[in-house]
DNA sequence: GTCTATAGGCTGATAGAC
DNA sequence: GTCTATCAGCCTATAGAC
């Protein structure tokens, strides 16, 4: 009797298809564009469907974000190998800003949109939020090891502010097109100089 | 006859009425919180009567951004005066973060709700965001003649990169309440420290 | 100028039939 | 499980009476 799997089979794949089309709306439209109606229409279902799989509009959120952050965290990944540490450091910031860049909507819900979301990655500890913020807190030891950074600031703080560095690029450039008129390019090239100093090499 | 007088008196006063009452909204509840109905009922007029001083919702924004902007911009007033950069840039920076902090809600209608509102600011040339930049501008042009900052950086994405350091840490702050696990007080700290070494006078 | 009334939408969420 | 129908509310904006 493999109808009960059948069953759970049929479960997960709607659910799987609400989060894909969600994905897709909040990708193209934003999230705020992402109501319950227009998400069951999209899936040819009535909207009464998507509560059986989903709590409210809120769950729905939180999975994407949960998916957001690993997406994120797969586009990092690349460059956190690098290990002469002020190239990791470009590499990262270069890969972090592309991903806000070239996903804006999915960086507005992760990074800019209710605390609660936000707040939500980083309580989850050990997985998404926690496991980023390692990546970083390891760069800036790293970097203070290599002589590229002064040893007289300590790590946490650098390593947040390193990220709140990042993230004001990324907003910026998000919600003001216009203001920062140098380009992207540029910003990242400034601001990881202004991090990290090139090590004399002795 | 003063009487086309008095009725432009009290147009205005009805106009300077709505904008008040739209200001302390959007301050206790945010700027999605305002709403027409909401906004007519607080000051005792009809929703259509909001119309006749303001075209939309939108022109609303506006002026609450433009007003909301000349606000920071004389909170930081005071700071510009210091004349040794590496103090003023403490000082500007304080002054920055502790106007978003204060104010959540007036920082998030300016800088991170709709680009169409942070675009005009910094369109309108130079009143509001213009005269902001040039505050930033002079200043990393003062700390590199001070020394403080390498002369191999250009001075216009420096001070790009300035503000959004400072605006990563307050919208982190804003979005993430639990993130940046150090206090304010310590990342502005950390962040000027990484832009502006202190001269070592000779 | 200011009102009432309303058009014409949208929303999240749920009860109850099948 | 899925639907239809609907609740109960919100919204911006405007027409037309006073």
């Amino acid at each position: 009797m493999g109808s009960t799997e059948r069953r759970e089979r049929q479960r997960a794949e709607v659910r799987a298809a609400i989060l894909r089309m969600a994905r897709d709306m909040v990708v193209r439209e934003g999230f705020e564009a992402l109501t319950m109606r227009k998400l069951a229409e999209a899936i040819e279902y009535s909207p009464a469907a998507i509560y059986l799989h989903f709590e409210n509009r809120d769950a729905i959120a939180r999975a994407l974000c949960l998916q957001g952050f690993e997406e994120l965290l797969a586009r990092l990944e690349p460059a956190t190998r690098e290990p002469v540490a002020a190239r990791r450091l470009r590499a990262l910031a270069d890969a972090y800003v592309g991903f806000g860049l070239e996903q804006p909507e999915t960086y507005r819900l992760l990074f800019m949109t209710d605390p609660k979301y936000t707040t939500d990655i980083f309580r989850s500890a050990e997985d998404a939020g926690g496991q980023t913020f390692q990546v970083l807190v390891r760069l800036v030891q790293d970097l203070q090891a290599q002589g590229a950074v002064s040893t007289s600031l300590a790590p946490l703080p650098l390593a947040e502010v390193l990220w709140a560095g990042l993230h004001g690029v990324v907003s910026l450039k998000l919600t003001c097109p216009i203001f920062p008129a140098s380009s992207t390019d540029t910003l990242v090239e400034t601001f990881t100089a202004l991090c990290a100093r090139i090590p004399t090499t002795p």
